[in-house]
DNA sequence: TGCCAGGTCTATA
DNA sequence: TATAGACATGGC
Protein backbone atom coordinates (compact mmCIF):
# COMPACT_ATOMS: atom_id res chain seq x y z
CA UNK A 1 0.00 0.00 0.00
CA UNK A 2 0.94 3.54 -0.75
CA UNK A 3 1.09 5.84 2.27
CA UNK A 4 1.05 9.39 1.24
CA UNK A 5 0.06 12.50 3.06
CA UNK A 6 0.33 15.71 0.27
CA UNK A 7 1.53 18.57 2.03
CA UNK A 8 1.16 21.50 0.22
CA UNK A 9 3.08 23.85 2.82
CA UNK A 10 6.01 24.61 0.37
CA UNK A 11 5.71 25.82 -2.86
CA UNK A 12 5.79 28.91 -4.82
CA UNK A 13 2.67 31.58 -4.98
CA UNK A 14 1.40 32.81 -8.63
CA UNK A 15 -2.34 34.16 -8.40
CA UNK A 16 -3.96 35.76 -5.01
CA UNK A 17 -6.37 33.10 -4.39
CA UNK A 18 -3.36 30.12 -4.29
CA UNK A 19 -2.01 30.85 -0.25
CA UNK A 20 -5.59 30.85 0.33
CA UNK A 21 -7.09 27.82 -1.12
CA UNK A 22 -3.18 25.78 -0.31
CA UNK A 23 -3.56 27.35 3.60
CA UNK A 24 -7.43 25.56 3.64
CA UNK A 25 -6.37 22.35 2.06
CA UNK A 26 -3.51 21.84 4.68
CA UNK A 27 -6.02 22.92 7.30
CA UNK A 28 -8.14 20.61 6.52
CA UNK A 29 -5.48 17.49 6.47
CA UNK A 30 -4.23 18.19 9.36
CA UNK A 31 -7.27 18.68 11.51
CA UNK A 32 -8.74 15.38 9.76
CA UNK A 33 -5.77 13.77 8.05
CA UNK A 34 -6.23 11.40 5.09
CA UNK A 35 -9.18 10.91 4.04
CA UNK A 36 -9.79 7.25 1.67
CA UNK A 37 -12.11 8.26 -0.55
CA UNK A 38 -13.78 6.40 -2.41
CA UNK A 39 -15.80 4.32 -0.10
CA UNK A 40 -16.14 0.51 -1.51
CA UNK A 41 -18.52 -1.69 -0.17
CA UNK A 42 -17.61 -5.13 0.86
CA UNK A 43 -19.94 -8.15 1.63
CA UNK A 44 -19.15 -11.15 3.94
CA UNK A 45 -20.55 -14.25 3.75
CA UNK A 46 -21.47 -15.75 7.01
CA UNK A 47 -20.64 -19.30 7.47
CA UNK A 48 -22.60 -22.84 7.66
CA UNK A 49 -24.68 -24.89 5.01
CA UNK A 50 -26.88 -21.94 3.58
CA UNK A 51 -24.68 -18.80 3.57
CA UNK A 52 -26.04 -15.28 3.15
CA UNK A 53 -24.48 -12.51 2.64
CA UNK A 54 -24.81 -9.46 4.79
CA UNK A 55 -23.60 -6.05 3.70
CA UNK A 56 -21.44 -3.91 5.65
CA UNK A 57 -19.26 -1.26 4.83
CA UNK A 58 -15.40 -2.22 3.84
CA UNK A 59 -15.79 1.61 3.46
CA UNK A 60 -12.22 3.88 3.56
CA UNK A 61 -8.74 3.47 2.73
CA UNK A 62 -6.54 6.79 4.38
CA UNK A 63 -3.10 7.09 2.63
CA UNK A 64 -4.21 4.42 -0.39
CA UNK A 65 -4.50 6.01 -3.68
CA UNK A 66 -4.26 2.79 -5.69
CA UNK A 67 -8.08 2.23 -5.86
CA UNK A 68 -10.13 1.27 -7.84
CA UNK A 69 -8.17 -1.77 -7.88
CA UNK A 70 -10.79 -3.95 -10.28
CA UNK A 71 -13.43 -2.53 -13.14
CA UNK A 72 -15.75 -4.27 -10.76
CA UNK A 73 -14.86 -1.63 -7.48
CA UNK A 74 -14.08 1.33 -10.99
CA UNK A 75 -17.61 0.27 -11.68
CA UNK A 76 -18.98 0.57 -8.28
CA UNK A 77 -17.55 3.94 -7.86
CA UNK A 78 -19.28 4.92 -11.40
CA UNK A 79 -22.76 3.77 -9.89
CA UNK A 80 -21.99 5.68 -5.99
CA UNK A 81 -21.30 8.73 -7.94
CA UNK A 82 -24.44 8.70 -9.89
CA UNK A 83 -26.93 7.44 -6.94
CA UNK A 84 -25.22 9.84 -4.69
CA UNK A 85 -27.21 13.05 -6.38
CA UNK A 86 -29.24 14.88 -3.57
CA UNK A 87 -28.90 11.83 -1.21
CA UNK A 88 -26.67 11.01 1.40
CA UNK A 89 -24.18 8.43 1.36
CA UNK A 90 -25.83 6.16 3.91
CA UNK A 91 -28.67 5.79 1.47
CA UNK A 92 -26.52 4.95 -1.32
CA UNK A 93 -24.52 2.42 0.77
CA UNK A 94 -27.78 0.14 1.20
CA UNK A 95 -28.40 0.62 -2.66
CA UNK A 96 -25.26 -0.79 -3.25
CA UNK A 97 -25.28 -3.32 -0.79
CA UNK A 98 -28.55 -4.44 -2.23
CA UNK A 99 -27.42 -4.39 -5.43
CA UNK A 100 -24.61 -6.88 -4.13
CA UNK A 101 -26.47 -8.98 -2.37
CA UNK A 102 -28.14 -9.96 -5.84
CA UNK A 103 -24.98 -10.42 -7.35
CA UNK A 104 -25.99 -6.94 -9.49
CA UNK A 105 -23.38 -4.64 -8.64
CA UNK A 106 -21.80 -4.92 -12.24
CA UNK A 107 -22.78 -3.82 -16.05
CA UNK A 108 -23.95 -6.92 -16.69
CA UNK A 109 -26.10 -7.64 -13.72
CA UNK A 110 -27.54 -4.27 -14.29
CA UNK A 111 -28.21 -4.88 -17.24
CA UNK A 112 -29.78 -8.40 -16.48
CA UNK A 113 -32.16 -6.89 -13.40
CA UNK A 114 -35.62 -5.94 -14.67
CA UNK A 115 -36.74 -3.05 -14.17
CA UNK A 116 -38.75 -3.50 -11.34
CA UNK A 117 -36.21 -5.39 -9.24
CA UNK A 118 -33.16 -2.87 -10.38
CA UNK A 119 -35.84 0.01 -9.09
CA UNK A 120 -36.69 -2.41 -5.39
CA UNK A 121 -32.75 -2.51 -5.00
CA UNK A 122 -32.12 1.24 -5.39
CA UNK A 123 -35.12 2.66 -3.73
CA UNK A 124 -33.32 3.50 -0.77
CA UNK A 125 -31.12 6.28 -2.66
CA UNK A 126 -34.20 8.06 -3.61
CA UNK A 127 -35.88 9.14 -6.92
CA UNK A 128 -35.39 5.57 -8.20
CA UNK A 129 -37.40 5.78 -11.10
CA UNK A 130 -34.70 7.87 -12.81
CA UNK A 131 -31.84 6.27 -11.36
CA UNK A 132 -32.96 2.89 -12.65
CA UNK A 133 -32.68 4.42 -15.73
CA UNK A 134 -29.77 6.17 -15.38
CA UNK A 135 -27.66 2.78 -13.82
CA UNK A 136 -28.97 1.06 -17.05
CA UNK A 137 -27.13 3.83 -19.03
CA UNK A 138 -24.21 3.85 -17.45
CA UNK A 139 -23.93 -0.18 -17.11
CA UNK A 140 -23.88 0.10 -21.15
CA UNK A 141 -21.54 2.60 -21.66
CA UNK A 142 -19.33 1.30 -19.28
CA UNK A 143 -19.03 -2.13 -21.18
CA UNK A 144 -18.52 -0.43 -24.64
CA UNK A 145 -15.51 1.60 -22.78
CA UNK A 146 -13.33 -1.55 -23.16
CA UNK A 147 -10.64 -0.25 -20.45
CA UNK A 148 -10.62 3.10 -22.25
CA UNK A 149 -10.46 6.61 -20.06
CA UNK A 150 -13.78 8.89 -20.71
CA UNK A 151 -13.58 12.22 -21.71
CA UNK A 152 -15.09 14.48 -19.59
CA UNK A 153 -17.20 15.71 -22.61
CA UNK A 154 -18.59 12.29 -23.10
CA UNK A 155 -19.09 11.45 -19.72
CA UNK A 156 -21.45 14.92 -19.83
CA UNK A 157 -22.97 13.21 -22.78
CA UNK A 158 -24.63 10.23 -20.47
CA UNK A 159 -28.24 10.96 -19.29
CA UNK A 160 -27.97 11.44 -15.33
CA UNK A 161 -24.33 12.98 -15.50
CA UNK A 162 -23.52 16.51 -14.63
CA UNK A 163 -20.79 18.01 -13.60
CA UNK A 164 -20.20 16.79 -10.60
CA UNK A 165 -21.27 13.56 -11.26
CA UNK A 166 -18.91 13.84 -14.14
CA UNK A 167 -15.89 15.09 -12.03
CA UNK A 168 -16.56 12.39 -9.50
CA UNK A 169 -16.00 9.93 -11.97
CA UNK A 170 -13.30 10.96 -13.38
CA UNK A 171 -11.75 11.85 -10.48
CA UNK A 172 -12.48 8.37 -8.17
CA UNK A 173 -12.95 6.00 -10.53
CA UNK A 174 -10.50 6.76 -13.49
CA UNK A 175 -7.72 8.80 -11.53
CA UNK A 176 -8.02 11.81 -13.16
CA UNK A 177 -7.17 15.47 -12.05
CA UNK A 178 -10.02 16.93 -12.29
CA UNK A 179 -11.38 18.94 -9.18
CA UNK A 180 -15.08 17.76 -8.03
CA UNK A 181 -17.41 20.45 -6.66
CA UNK A 182 -20.28 19.46 -4.69
CA UNK A 183 -22.71 21.45 -2.77
CA UNK A 184 -20.60 21.30 0.42
CA UNK A 185 -17.73 23.09 -1.41
CA UNK A 186 -19.68 25.71 -2.73
CA UNK A 187 -21.28 26.35 0.66
CA UNK A 188 -17.81 26.48 2.10
CA UNK A 189 -16.26 28.47 -0.04
CA UNK A 190 -19.11 31.04 -0.41
CA UNK A 191 -19.30 31.62 3.47
CA UNK A 192 -15.33 32.20 3.23
CA UNK A 193 -16.30 34.95 0.89
CA UNK A 194 -14.25 33.41 -2.17
CA UNK A 195 -17.65 32.77 -4.25
CA UNK A 196 -21.26 33.51 -3.83
CA UNK A 197 -24.61 31.30 -4.57
CA UNK A 198 -24.43 32.35 -8.11
CA UNK A 199 -20.94 31.76 -8.95
CA UNK A 200 -21.02 29.02 -11.98
CA UNK A 201 -19.38 25.43 -11.25
CA UNK A 202 -17.05 25.74 -13.76
CA UNK A 203 -16.34 29.23 -11.89
CA UNK A 204 -15.48 27.11 -8.90
CA UNK A 205 -13.65 23.91 -9.91
CA UNK A 206 -11.18 26.73 -12.01
CA UNK A 207 -10.27 28.27 -8.63
CA UNK A 208 -8.95 25.30 -7.11
CA UNK A 209 -7.64 23.98 -9.96
CA UNK A 210 -5.97 27.26 -11.20
CA UNK A 211 -4.42 27.52 -7.29
CA UNK A 212 -3.36 23.62 -6.75
CA UNK A 213 -0.71 21.13 -8.69
CA UNK A 214 -2.78 19.10 -11.12
CA UNK A 215 -2.35 16.45 -8.39
CA UNK A 216 -5.49 13.66 -8.55
CA UNK A 217 -4.31 12.49 -5.28
CA UNK A 218 -4.37 16.56 -3.84
CA UNK A 219 -7.78 16.43 -5.97
CA UNK A 220 -9.13 13.54 -4.08
CA UNK A 221 -8.08 14.48 -0.50
CA UNK A 222 -9.29 18.16 -1.08
CA UNK A 223 -12.90 16.92 -2.27
CA UNK A 224 -12.96 14.91 0.70
CA UNK A 225 -11.32 16.82 3.38
CA UNK A 226 -14.18 19.18 2.35
CA UNK A 227 -17.38 16.91 2.73
CA UNK A 228 -15.99 15.82 6.06
CA UNK A 229 -15.23 19.70 7.35
CA UNK A 230 -19.05 20.41 5.85
CA UNK A 231 -20.58 17.78 7.93
CA UNK A 232 -19.35 19.23 11.13
CA UNK A 233 -19.52 23.39 10.44
CA UNK A 234 -21.97 23.37 7.55
CA UNK A 235 -24.62 21.59 8.00
CA UNK A 236 -27.97 23.71 6.83
CA UNK A 237 -29.23 24.00 10.91
CA UNK A 238 -25.74 25.07 11.93
CA UNK A 239 -24.42 28.80 12.17
CA UNK A 240 -21.38 28.89 9.52
CA UNK A 241 -20.12 31.19 11.92
CA UNK A 242 -18.46 28.84 13.56
CA UNK A 243 -16.19 27.60 10.69
CA UNK A 244 -12.38 27.92 12.02
CA UNK A 245 -11.49 28.66 8.28
CA UNK A 246 -12.49 32.07 8.45
CA UNK A 247 -10.23 32.76 11.38
CA UNK A 248 -7.54 31.64 8.72
CA UNK A 249 -8.93 33.02 5.86
CA UNK A 250 -9.43 36.31 7.28
CA UNK A 251 -6.42 36.73 9.18
C1' DT B 1 -44.23 17.09 10.86
C1' DG B 2 -41.03 19.19 8.13
C1' DC B 3 -36.37 19.87 6.70
C1' DC B 4 -32.38 18.06 4.62
C1' DA B 5 -29.00 15.14 2.03
C1' DG B 6 -21.85 14.38 -1.63
C1' DG B 7 -27.70 16.79 -8.50
C1' DT B 8 -29.75 16.65 -12.94
C1' DC B 9 -33.16 17.36 -16.43
C1' DT B 10 -36.88 19.78 -18.72
C1' DA B 11 -39.89 23.49 -19.73
C1' DT B 12 -40.44 28.25 -19.88
C1' DA B 13 -39.41 33.07 -20.29
C1' DT C 1 -28.96 32.28 -20.31
C1' DA C 2 -31.43 31.91 -16.06
C1' DT C 3 -34.79 29.89 -13.17
C1' DA C 4 -38.60 26.98 -11.36
C1' DG C 5 -40.40 22.56 -10.73
C1' DA C 6 -39.99 17.59 -10.66
C1' DC C 7 -37.77 13.63 -9.11
C1' DA C 8 -38.14 10.31 -3.64
C1' DT C 9 -36.27 7.90 0.32
C1' DG C 10 -35.03 7.83 5.21
C1' DG C 11 -32.72 10.16 9.31
C1' DC C 12 -33.28 13.57 12.72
Amino acid sequence: MRKIIHDLSSGTSQTVNEPVIRTIYNFLLNSYGSQGWWPLIELHESGGTNPTKTGSVQGYHPGDYTYPHTDSQQFEIICGAMLTQNTSWQQVERALINLKKIDSLSPGGILDLGPETLREAIRPAGYYNQKAVRLKTLAEWFLELKSRTPEREELLSLKGVGPETADSILLYAFKQPSFVVDAYTRRIISNLGLADEKTKYSEIKALFEENLPEDMIVYQEYHALLVEHAKRYYQKKINYSRCPLLKIVLA
